[in-house]
DNA sequence: GCAAGTATTCAGTGTTACTATGTACCAGTA
DNA sequence: TACTGGTACATAGTAACACTGAATACTTGC
């Protein structure tokens, strides 16, 4: 991947994962796919599971262990409370972000 | 300054300050206060500096040394021809990215 | 002399994504 | 049995970047 796509990533790819699990829950492996399947064609799975460690520390999921046909066990993933609080305020923060930045593309200065 | 913002900057400040020399020419002291005037409250004067020498390291900007009337003299910045062209590839990797996201925050899923 | 505004620099820190690798479980097949 | 391949998770070490908290330097005005 891009150097400048790496360094974007930093920040918005919580945000992007938290925004999924607001839809439905979902496993790590599942994400790694799915990010994938968007166009992030070499997120590592590596990040994306310590990325989910991460947010689990913090309180902003909920895991529950569930079976798999094929394979070890899944670690499923759903936002909590306070996960919908902290994706609220990452909307907040990425609205603000992006329209300085849109406004800096087409008025120059 | 948050959290979020804080990491959400990485990779995005670099590019913030190469589209404000893309407009025109201008020195350290001078970027920072006008990132804060644009709601970037408390960007540090020292991340700016950093940030100016590693894209002057990397060949992206000229620079040069102009007396000031009041202060020690400024180094002024401008955009060379690779500057542009790694400015060109920030704005294709930032609209990748933004497309994506604002597609989690209306699409859900 | 001293404070305040202007202007730059730098050492040390924390966070994050990446690389690379290892582990574990199952199905199919030779 | 042994081997391959797909599924699923984990982790140690590295690089990059923004922040904190200084220090330095030049000028004006009290």
């Amino acid at each position: 991947m891009g150097k400048q796509m790496t360094e974007m990533l930093k920040g918005t790819l919580e945000g992007i994962v938290l925004a999924i699990l607001s839809g439905r829950s979902a496993y790590g492996y599942e994400i790694t796919a799915w990010l994938r399947d968007q166009g992030f064609s070499d997120i590592a799975e590596g990040t994306v599971y310590a990325l989910l460690v991460r947010i689990e520390k913090r309180g902003l999921v909920d895991v529950e262990k569930v079976p798999s046909e094929k394979g070890p066990p899944r670690k499923v993933y759903s936002l909590n409370a306070q996960g919908r609080e902290y994706l609220e305020e990452f909307w907040r923060t990425w609205s603000f972000l992006a329209e300085r930045i849109e406004q800096l593309r087409t008025g120059g200065r």
